[in-house]
DNA sequence: CCTGATCTAACGGTTTTCCGGTAGCTATAA
DNA sequence: TTATAGCTACCGGAAAACCGTTAGATCAGG
């Protein structure tokens, strides 16, 4: 394993130095770590580790963003990502995206290693959780072909989220209260969900909220 | 430091070890770890380490409560919390629990000891960003007295995100539609919420979905 | 230039929510 | 034993959401 260098990118910093010191424990070559995407980016330019540990957070989607640029700009370096949850959205992305390897935070440092192991050989590691949910995916992908909001849809998402009514989005917006009724008719059709509840659920699990 | 005995509580068993590690390197004690509330109650029965390293993440409002009970039956037992956010909500019924510090999983290591050693010698430490966040809730407190929800209402509460209507839900809990519309008036009244989907958000934002 | 996507707007009818008030039954705590 | 809290249930009217459908304007990309 000599020579193969990891980076971290985590903007819990407190995570960062836990993995860090379980890592150095086990004789992995830690060489850096980074708060932000940015941060990472800047980190880059100058020297290109092996792999990236990668957190992927509840509240920032751009752990997915970022990602996927990292993997456009430097195609060498593999990426584990280390998640919270094991959710179908953010999976779809990252592997498209590219990404070497999937955790669950909840793994233990067992099969860390066998991740780093793996991807270090040029293979992938997606954890068992992982792989059950994108196989379930793949069964029922037919059937939600990847809903895409547009910018004025999200915007009257998140007013009816503040509890708005049509009329009151409509004054908010400066349009007529029937535009608004035909942005929430279409949201509801293409998203398939019965009614505004359901589409508030839905966009707090789908990070448009 | 020495005969100062550590123990983390936290279901990502990844930030356990990363953590045990890190404390490990640093000459401290960790006798041990638990991934639920239930698992950490039976250890207390046989060992009562001095301070207990509580993880809060964003589902498990029940760290909130296991705090609580372990101050409860363990009064000596010192609590540090180590959260992703900063949420009010925690904050107070953790203060209220008694717990002796709070941080912050963006914290660093240093802080980390900080608030070890500061707990160690009898004091408290909260860091900085949740201080500011219990002075502003002071001040604010006025406004939001607590609201809280029956089971039931809890119940009917998630059954409208699922995108059910009045009828649906009576007859999912086989009850009555007008039970159902009072119940849901109730939880628009108590809380002060503009309509359904106002509601979603807040459930969301609050812990209860 | 044509096409597709987006934003805008409208209408009529049905269903559901929202609001207000009222009220009985049970279990539990003061 | 009173309260008090929670769950149950009902009614009627106003307001809003939901549904299906149509259609003009604009603008970017092939």
């Amino acid at each position: 394993m000599e020579g193969f260098s990891i980076f971290i990118v985590d903007d819990h910093q407190l995570f960062i130095e836990g993995l860090t010191a379980l890592l150095k424990a086990n004789n992995y070559t830690v060489t850096g770590f980074a708060n932000s995407g940015s941060a990472l980016f800047k980190v880059l330019e100058q020297q290109q580790p092996h792999l990236l540990l990668m957190d992927i957070g509840m509240k920032e989607m751009d752990g997915v963003e970022v990602s996927a640029l990292v993997k456009k700009q430097y195609p060498a370096i593999k990426i584990l990502i280390i998640s919270m949850h094991a959710k179908r959205v953010y999976l779809e992305k990252l592997i498209e995206a590219g990404v070497e390897g999937y955790l669950l935070k909840s793994a233990d440092d067992e099969e860390l290693k066998l991740a780093i192991r793996c991807i270090a050989e040029g293979s992938t590691y997606f954890s068992p959780q992982v792989s059950d949910s994108i196989f379930q995916n793949m069964v029922t992908r037919n059937r939600e072909p990847d809903v895409m909001l547009t910018p004025r849809e999200k915007g009257i998402i998140k007013l009816l989220a503040e509890g708005m009514n049509t009329k009151e989005i409509a004054d908010n917006l400066n349009i007529s209260i029937n535009t608004v009724e035909s942005h929430r008719k279409n949201v509801l059709l293409k998203t398939g969900l019965k009614n505004v509840a359901h589409l508030i659920k839905w966009a707090f699990e789908n990070g448009h909220l």
